[in-house]
DNA sequence: CAGCGTGCTGTAAGCGCTTACAGAACGGCC
DNA sequence: GGCCGTTCTGTAAGCGCTTACAGCACGCTG
């Protein structure tokens, strides 16, 4: 079946007889161990180097009890999210020495299979990052059953410390934002997250609208709410419910960038005219976001993941159990809002 | 019967205990090997499940010499195409048992760092799966010192079996579709990769534009060609160019659904209307294709990580190397290519 | 009935590290 | 000088599996 490797690779046995010292010694002294005499440790690593020689990970592992692995436990791929996140974190495990073992989590189904082996994946990692993961408090029992520190970024999930924003604040900032520009009807496109989870999220972000437009003394009812699903053609089909509606809205907060570019070609499609007669805000900033210069809350995701990467492996090392952690947001204004036209009529540019 | 050790975790001795048999029996039974009477199976089944035993990987993994792991090497993380691909390749994976360690290569920086620490990534698994990763020699020969097998996705990557599109052909197919339609100036927005590092790719894509065009006795001239950098902006801008030129083209060939989504942005806010005034053609079926209803050449992705993940498995248990594969591409007509107003002058739909 | 292949099981030697514990060398202190 | 604390180093016992090899029982064959 298999073939052993094809040459035989230095233990550290050769690097003992090498340099003249016990195995023992060897191991303090590659590691960084304390009570190793400094002469002593630079001809170890001298040794080692001419040698070519590197720690078996599987052999430490078992030795030592620890993985030196983290799980990434992610719709990991083709989310723009979860990318920034993990780019913000893959250098803090990189530094602390730690693999990246993935579970792609990417819809009910799949989060199911990957809790039914919870507890396996648990004996391959010492850590775990949740990343935009929700689960109902079931769920969370059968995760708990990794064993194993976590973290999670963007949701709050269960007893685990999470990094995340302060969506409700988020999102009134952004409507606060179109209501000082002096629109008065401000549509809101959101809905659930696709994974078909309930995210609390999405709730969230609601209720920020409602509290930005409620304070101003505005409607905030439920015909000027409509779901987009979190894609592109959801935001397009959710401005064209809004705007079939009696009373149109002549703003739109989209919980998403990807749903606010899709209302955008929906408004361009009827030959609507953003920001002069429909003005937009998403969320996120992410790529389309520049690309299509949507003004948009931004989510510091990268330091996100930095953080949350941070706090997991001060887990992993025994240190307290931080208390998690709310990121700022950031309202990007870019070119698609302005004042409603009738409001203030100017120029058509 | 009922055992009250306080052990922590069971071991494969606790099952032979239990199941009155020797610890390689168990070994043996658990693992699915011949030679082990039936009836002696279902007891070490048995006892394992009733004692919730679960081997122990690490332990395997150094008894064994294999990692029951492999690299996912991928450049362009958070990408549509390396999220299909993995889509793909993942039931694949689990299905024979193996583990997913990642190693995201984003630019030309990040692959520098993979590429030094090639060796010891190889000590951490059994193959790598290379997703859209081109290299120059020298930066293969030291991916080959990870020494383990490996099978790229979209590149012919050294001597690396893999499994790739015929991206000439398909370029000639889409090219040729809008020259059936009658356009006679087909431009084509091309590019790069952004990862700085020079792909063959956008060339073979290139040629088979000209091939197309030269074919059909029209001009494939460099006035034609324009860099778009695979992003939406890059479309956006590319199309600027060509539409400023002195003979601008009636039609474009964009080697990416983003370019081609950014040539169409550009199209309407010059309030030229698609396809009627230009017709676009993209490269991939992306999610965002399917949005805004691009006529796009279709990949088939998922299906390629799927064929790459069986070769590789296939390569790590022994089988002979395979010579790789040449995925079909689809040509999927859709809202973006008409014939050219001029040409066929119709309703203005 | 000796001889032998076949099918199953057990013994035990690793796999290459880490680490508790013991030992050695040394200097300071009473 | 005897005693003790410090530092550094070595010994060796695992970590929990896999697997080469040996052994054994059995049924056939000649």
């Amino acid at each position: 079946m298999n073939r052993p490797p094809p040459r035989s690779r230095p233990t550290i046995e050769d690097v003992a007889a090498e340099s003249g010292v016990s195995v023992a010694t060897v191991s303090r002294a590659l590691r960084g161990l304390p009570n190793v005499a400094p002469a002593t440790r630079e001809r170890v690593l001298a040794a080692a180097a001419e040698l070519e020689y590197e720690t078996d990970p599987q052999a430490s592992r078992l030795a030592s009890g620890r993985t030196m692995t983290v799980g990434l436990v992610a719709p990991l791929f083709g989310t723009w999210y979860a990318d920034r996140v993990v780019t913000g974190a893959e250098s803090i495990f990189a530094d602390a020495g730690l693999d990246l073992l993935v579970a792609p989590v990417r819809d009910v189904q799949t989060l199911g299979t990957f809790l039914d082996r919870a507890r396996s994946f648990g004996r391959r990692v010492d850590g775990a990052l949740l990343i935009d993961l929700h689960v109902d408090s079931s769920q969370s029992e059968r995760l708990e059953a990794m064993g194993v520190p976590m973290v999670s970024v963007g949701e709050e999930l269960g007893s685990a410390p999470s990094v995340t924003i302060d969506n409700v604040a988020a999102a009134r900032t952004a409507t606060t934002h179109l209501v000082e520009l002096g629109h008065t009807r401000v549509g809101l496109i959101g809905g659930a997250h696709e994974g078909a989870i309930l995210s609390p999220v999405p709730a969230h972000r609601e209720q920020g609208w409602r509290e930005a437009l409620v304070g101003s003394g505005l409607s905030a009812g439920e015909d000027l709410v409509v779901d987009g699903g979190f894609t592109v053609e959801g935001g397009a089909a959710a401005l064209a419910d809004l705007l079939d509606g009696d009373h149109p809205p002549t703003a739109v907060f989209c919980m998403s960038d990807r749903m606010a570019l899709g209302a955008m070609t929906e408004a361009w499609r009827r030959g609507l005219r953003v920001p002069g007669d429909l003005a937009v805000v998403g969320f996120d900033d992410d790529d389309l976001a520049a690309a299509f210069d949507i003004t948009t809350m931004r989510q510091p995701v990268a330091d996100l993941g930095v953080r949350a990467a941070s706090m997991l492996v001060g887990l992993i090392s025994g240190e307290d159990p931080a208390v998690g952690g709310t990121a700022p947001v950031e309202l990007i204004v870019r070119a698609t809002t302005a004042p409603p036209a009738r409001a203030a009529p100017g120029p058509a540019r």
